[in-house]
DNA sequence: CTGAAAGCGCTTACAG
DNA sequence: CTGAAAGCGCTTACAG
């Protein structure tokens, strides 16, 4: 039999009222019967049932994050689960829970959003990009539902998000192969369509007319990222009769591709051609020999989302569309 | 205002309990009402509270997953969220909704699955081996809280467990090379401490023995599982006077060793060495040349996890200690 | 500073 | 087959 606040109340000669108070910090309770009460509590070794605190708040102190979560998930995309652990921990030291909701077996896209908003099982949540589309964004504005979006939703809309932004991290790049005092530098992108991939060759290229290097059209190549079709490019490069100075790979499939051209050619890195590359991948740190890395923390992301969940459900009213945490270099 | 289940009953000139019952299926529902009941909720788009309902129930829906959550956790360990995912899925076609709870802060390490317990905010936990000891299991058992653990706990306990069979696993890749025609193999395994690395040994020469094999004491290596020790000991079995025709690397950082030393060697694979590793990371299938790999579906371990806790819920006497999860060759 | 009482929105014996 | 009523264990105006 679990004990409840009333056999705290009855042990300490107090009414349940008083006991509530003690418990929640209220500042109206005579430091005498708080400590009475405390001690009680200790000696009882009770704690609140959750349920019942639950329900007559009419809140659950409970955070839903709504995403994708296939089978093979954690492999392919394992920058969404650091995301994750970031945003766990700002709400667990506020007290609050995090559940998963899988979005990947929704029939209706919006399947999963509504019922979580319907149900009244969590006050918030934070939705991965790859759980979003614009109804679902109507659904969610309408009503209002605190929310946090990871990844710039690709369409106009209220909905609160934050990302990193990858134009920046494309002039990170560039700035950092500048200052290494390389000013022939070739970029192999993913395809043409490829938000991401768009958004790191702009910055890249943004920042070296800035400083006023031209980057030639035969500088820069789309790929499918495959690593065949990277190792082609690679080679296509480095083999022309004016070699780049420093490669930037798009990706880590990209670079991967890279290494095997660099290896086929017998270059020295970085003495005869420097490469850089974009997020610290698990097999990253394997690369040999090994590129420059600019990575995003994605888990200080998670941290940042979490924070602005938290805000804006002490203010609803806030409205939240920001870029956050600044790429940083791994040389 | 959201609406309540008094507003359907009004609509529906029934009492609450009766639109109560329908929620639940009750069979003492006559066709008729129940029809006009359904109707009214569809009409109304009436979801219940499942704050309320959690509460009458005095029971939660939610199972919360024990494990530690730290910043590049997902890069260093994508497999428990492998596992994770397996255990939400089922979870939720049962209509329990997961949590997550992070060990990596506790001071005391019982302290968060004792505040689960207390807080009676889960029905069920699972458990993740890094999160379990001697005294969590003692203060589980004595409680009867719902679990499984996954992982073998290495202590005596009447905890509820599943696991892999690594030892099996060692079988498999004995049988396999075998198979191939291979007689003369090699082992490369990480510490004697290790467990999961002894148990894949005992496993590998239990075969070995019983097909008639002798696997000499040279042929088995012992490393810190770093790239460049185990590299130097497959060096050493391969240009040894009576070099072996297959190695057992006994996880992913001895492979990439041993891939090197191939390569150093510019060894055809797998006509003049075949090697075989366990475990399929993110990295693996970049391997080249390519190593046999023994996978354990982990994804399916959590999904056997969260049904036997579901059954566990049923029949809380029901104790589960078990090996499950077949490994598969993926040559 | 403290307590009696209403309320949070359901479920479930029980009576009819 | 249906409904009145108690109960789940807290919180929170409100009165004193």
């Amino acid at each position: 039999m679990p004990i409840t606040i009333g056999d705290v109340a009855r042990e300490a000669g107090v009414s349940t009222s008083t006991v509530s108070k003690v418990l929640n910090n209220w500042k109206t309770i005579s430091p005498a019967t708080a400590e009475r009460v405390q001690e009680t509590i200790r000696k009882l070794n009770y704690t609140p049932n959750s349920r019942a605190v639950s329900f007559a708040r009419q809140t659950t102190q409970n955070i839903v994050y709504l995403t994708s979560l296939s089978k093979d998930e954690a492999y392919h995309n394992p920058h969404m689960f650091d995301i994750m652990c970031g945003v766990n921990k700002v709400l667990s030291e506020s007290n609050y829970s995090l559940t998963l909701v899988d979005t990947s077996t929704d029939t209706d896209k919006g399947e999963s959003v509504a019922k979580v908003m319907s149900k009244k099982c969590a006050d918030g949540m934070i939705i991965h990009g790859s759980a979003i589309n614009k109804e679902i964004a109507d659904l969610i504005t309408k009503q209002q539902f605190p929310h946090i979006l990871i990844g710039h939703p690709g369409f106009d809309t209220q909905l609160c998000w934050v990302d990193t932004n990858h134009a920046l991290a494309g002039q990170t790049a560039a700035e950092y192969l500048i200052s290494c005092g390389y000013g022939d530098i070739a970029f192999i992108g993913g395809r043409q369509t490829d938000y991401i991939s768009t958004q790191r060759l702009k910055g890249f290229l943004g920042t070296m007319h800035q400083y006023g290097y031209l980057v030639a059209a035969d500088k820069i190549c789309y790929t499918d990222s495959g690593i065949e079709e990277s190792c082609q490019a690679a080679l296509a490069l480095l083999q022309s009769n004016k070699p780049p100075r420093a490669i930037v790979c798009e990706n880590n499939t990209i670079a991967l591709g890279t290494v095997k051209a660099i290896e086929k050619l017998s270059l020295k890195v970085p003495e005869e051609i420097a490469f850089l590359t974009f997020d610290l991948y698990p097999y990253t740190k394997i690369l040999d020999p090994k590129p420059v890395v600019i990575d995003i923390n994605v888990y200080d992301m998670g941290i940042q989302a979490g924070n602005m969940l938290l805000r804006k459900l002490e203010n609803p009213s806030l409205q939240i569309q920001t870029y956050t945490t600044l790429p940083v270099i791994c040389a």
